[in-house]
DNA sequence: CTAGGGTTAG
C-alpha cells in the first residue's frame, strides 16, 4: 500500500488540471478495503484525474477503517495528508474532518488537533463538524478523557456541534436543546446517545419529539430507534417504525435489516424476524448472527444451528459473537455434544480464542444437561480466571439438579468474587436447608440481615398502544393500580378453581401463610399480565419483558392463565423467552428444579424454616417482610 | 455526489 502511494506521489507532477470525474472515482472507491481505496486513488491519478473535495473523505474513511494502527497504515495516512495539502484541500471541511478522524482514531491526537487548527486558521473559525470529527475520532480509539478535553476546547472556541453526545447524555441534551438548528445527524446522535447508555425510553421520546419538530429521519436514525424498541420489547412501536420507513421511502439497508431482525427476535416475534431475514438480499455476518441468536433464545435451537451451517454455505465468516449465538442454541436445545463440538471448532477451525463469555456458554450447556462434574472440570481448566457469571451459571445448574456438593463450592467462589450476590446467599441457604443443616441456614440468614443484602427489584414492562408501562413487585404507582389489584383477585380465584396451588414453600420468611401468598401474588409479571387482561383485546398476544428470571410460581400461574382465558402470553426474561399457549410453555420447564421438594414436616422441622429450592424472587420477599427483623 | 450520526453478546 505504501509503495502504491509513493508511486502516486510520483504521478503528481504530471497531473493536468482537469476536474469533474473525481466524484465517480471516489464513489467507486468507497465500500472496499483500504488497499482497494488506495489502488483506486492511484488509478485515478494515473488516469490524469485531479482529486477534489469529494475524493479524500471516502479514501480516508477506508484508510481509517483499516485494522490496526501499524506503521504502514500511518505512512499511508500521512501520505494522503500530504496530497490533501498539495491539492490545496486542507481547509476544506470534508477533507479536514476525514483527516482528523483518521489521526484521532489511531491515537495521534496531536496530528488531529493540528489539522483542525490549521483549517480554523485558514477559514477563520472552521466548520463545527471538525470538532465532531475530533471527538468522534478520540472516542473511536477509546480515549474518552481526551475527547472530553476536546469538548471543553470546542465550547471555549464557541463552536456548537453534534458530538456533544459523547460527554454525558444529560449534558448533551442540554446543549442539544440550545442548538440553533438541528439537522438529522444531530437528532440521530442525540437519540443514539440515549440508546448507548441504556435510556431507551428517552430515545423513543426524543424520536417522537423529532416527529413533532417535523425533522426528517433517515436510515441512521431508524437503526437507533429500532434498537431502542428491541431493548424495550416494544413491538408496536418497532412495527410502526418499519411502516414509517416504507412510507417515507427510507431505504432499508443492511443495518436497518439487521436491527429489525434483532428487534423482532427480542420481541418474541421470531416469524417476523425470519420474514425480514428472507427479504434481505445483502446479508452480512451481523445478519446471520442476529437470526441465529434470535432463533436460539426463542427456543428454536435446531433451526439456529441450521442457520449457522447456511451461513457457512453463504461464505460468511462467523465471529466470536456468532459463536455465542450457536452455543446459546445448544444450551436451549439441550445439545451437549454439539455444544462441545462447536466450542472446540472455534479455535480449531476459525482461529477464535474463546473468551470468558464463551466458557460461560459452555458451562451452561454442560450444566443444563446435568453434567456438573464436567462443568466444574472445565472451569478448572479454563485459561483465564473464572468470573462471577461462570460460578453463577454453575450454581444455577446445581440448583436444578440438586447437587449441593458442587453447588456449595460454586456459591462460595461466587461470594468471594461478588460478596453481595443475593442469589448466592439464597441458593446456599437453600442447599443447607435441603441437607438439614439448619445451623448453617441460620448463619446465612444472619449474614444477609447484617450485611443488608438486597436483591435487584423485579421489574416487568409491557407496551400498550405505544406506551410502555412498568411494574415492580407490589407496585402501587400505576394509575390503574386499584383496578389491577382487584382484577388480580378475580384472576387468582379463577386459577384456584382450576387447580392452581400457590407455591408458598418458596417464601423464606417467618410470616403467616396469608402474607406469604400476598408476596407471591404481587410479583411484577403477575401485575403486568393482569394489566394486559384488563386493557387489551382478547385476540392480542400479551408480551412482557422482565429484568430478572421468571419465578416458578409465576411460570405456573401464567401457564394456567393462557389456558383459562385462551390468551397467548410471551415473557422475555433475563435469559430466554417463555411462549405460553394452551397451558404450556415453550421452555418445556427445562430450567425448573429437577429435584423433589424436601419433606421438612416429617423431620419435625419448624414450619418457619420450611424451605425448598428457591428462585430469584425470594430475596425481596424476605427483605420486604422483614423476617422478624425490621 | 463527500465529512460528523447506525447493526450482533455480556
Amino acid at each position: 500500500m505504501v509503495r502504491a502511494l509513493s508511486r502516486a506521489r510520483g504521478l503528481l507532477d504530471g497531473i493536468p488540471h482537469r476536474r469533474g470525474r473525481a466524484a465517480t472515482a471516489s464513489s467507486s472507491v468507497s465500500g472496499h478495503g483500504a488497499e482497494d481505496a488506495v489502488a483506486g486513488y492511484v488509478r485515478m491519478l494515473a488516469g490524469g484525474v485531479r482529486p477534489d473535495a469529494y475524493t479524500f473523505p471516502s479514501l480516508l474513511k477506508a484508510v481509517a477503517a483499516a485494522r490496526g494502527a501499524g506503521a504502514a497504515a500511518a505512512a499511508v495516512g500521512g501520505a494522503i495528508h500530504a496530497h490533501v495539502v498539495k491539492f490545496g484541500m486542507e481547509s476544506n471541511a470534508h477533507a479536514a474532518s476525514s483527516l482528523i478522524v483518521m489521526y484521532a482514531a489511531r491515537g495521534d491526537g496531536a496530528a488531529a488537533r493540528a489539522v483542525l487548527e490549521a483549517a480554523r486558521l485558514a477559514t477563520g473559525g472552521g466548520a463545527p463538524v471538525m470538532w465532531n470529527a475530533l471527538i468522534s475520532g478520540h472516542n473511536r480509539s477509546g480515549r474518552f478523557e481526551v475527547s472530553c478535553c476536546s469538548f471543553v476546547d470546542m465550547v471555549r472556541a464557541g463552536a456548537m456541534a453534534t458530538a456533544v453526545t459523547y460527554v454525558s447524555v444529560d449534558c448533551a441534551r442540554d446543549l442539544f436543546d440550545h442548538m440553533p438548528e438541528r439537522d438529522t445527524i444531530a437528532w440521530t446522535a442525540m437519540i443514539d446517545g440515549y440508546v448507548q447508555v441504556g435510556r431507551f425510553r428517552d430515545a423513543l421520546e426524543t424520536f417522537r419529539y423529532m416527529q413533532i419538530c417535523k425533522a426528517r429521519a433517515d436510515e441512521f436514525t431508524m437503526v437507533s430507534v429500532v434498537t431502542a424498541c428491541a431493548q424495550l420489547g416494544a413491538l408496536e412501536t418497532g412495527e410502526w417504525a418499519r411502516i414509517y420507513m416504507g412510507r417515507l421511502g427510507i431505504k432499508m439497508d443492511v443495518f436497518v435489516g439487521n436491527a429489525l431482525i434483532d428487534m423482532y427476535s427480542k420481541c418474541g416475534s421470531i416469524e417476523r424476524a425470519l420474514d425480514v431475514f428472507k427479504d434481505m438480499h445483502n446479508r452480512d455476518k451481523f445478519t446471520w448472527t442476529a437470526i441465529i441468536l434470535g432463533l436460539a433464545v426463542n427456543g428454536r435451537g435446531e433451526e439456529a444451528i441450521d442457520m449457522f451451517y447456511r451461513m457457512l454455505t453463504a461464505l460468511q465468516t462467523p465471529d466470536e459473537v456468532t459463536f455465542i449465538g450457536v452455543l446459546t442454541a445448544c444450551t436451549h436445545a439441550g445439545l451437549v455434544d454439539k455444544g462441545r463440538e462447536f466450542f472446540l471448532s472455534m479455535t480449531e477451525a476459525y482461529n477464535i480464542s474463546p473468551t470468558v463469555v464463551h466458557y460461560g456458554c459452555l458451562i451452561d450447556v454442560l450444566g443444563r444437561a446435568g453434567k456438573l462434574k464436567e462443568a466444574l472440570d472445565t472451569i478448572d481448566k479454563m485459561p483465564m480466571k473464572p468470573n462471577s457469571t461462570i460460578w453463577g451459571t454453575l450454581l444455577a445448574s446445581c440448583r436444578v439438579y440438586g447437587n449441593s456438593e458442587i453447588g456449595e463450592l460454586a456459591a462460595e467462589r461466587l461470594l468471594e468474587l461478588d460478596p453481595d450476590n443475593s442469589t448466592a446467599y439464597i441458593l446456599l441457604s437453600n442447599m443447607y436447608a435441603k441437607s438439614n443443616r439448619w445451623k448453617d441456614v441460620r448463619r446465612i440468614r444472619q449474614t444477609i440481615m447484617e450485611k443488608g443484602i438486597k436483591k435487584e427489584p423485579g421489574c416487568s414492562m409491557i407496551e400498550m398502544n405505544g406506551i410502555i408501562h412498568e411494574f415492580v413487585a407490589a407496585d402501587r404507582s400505576h394509575p390503574m393500580s386499584k383496578e389491577i389489584y382487584s382484577k388480580l383477585e378475580n384472576v387468582l380465584t379463577d386459577l384456584r378453581n382450576a387447580g392452581y396451588v400457590p407455591d408458598v414453600t418458596e417464601v423464606l420468611v417467618e410470616v403467616t401463610e396469608e402474607e406469604k401468598q400476598k408476596v407471591l401474588y404481587w410479583h411484577s409479571e403477575k401485575l403486568a399480565v393482569t394489566f394486559a387482561l384488563l386493557t387489551s383485546e382478547s385476540n392480542v398476544i400479551i408480551r412482557i419483558v422482565k429484568n430478572l428470571r421468571m419465578c416458578l410460581d409465576c411460570h405456573n400461574a401464567i401457564k394456567l392463565i393462557s389456558k383459562l382465558y385462551g390468551r397467548e402470553v410471551i415473557v422475555r426474561d433475563r435469559t430466554r423467552f417463555h411462549h405460553f399457549r394452551h397451558g404450556s410453555c415453550s421452555c418445556k420447564d427445562y430450567w425448573e428444579a429437577k429435584v423433589q421438594k424436601p419433606s421438612n414436616v416429617s423431620l419435625g422441622i419448624p414450619s418457619s424454616l420450611a424451605m425448598s429450592p428457591v428462585h430469584h424472587c425470594t430475596m425481596s420477599d424476605m427483605m420486604q417482610l422483614g423476617g422478624g427483623h425490621s
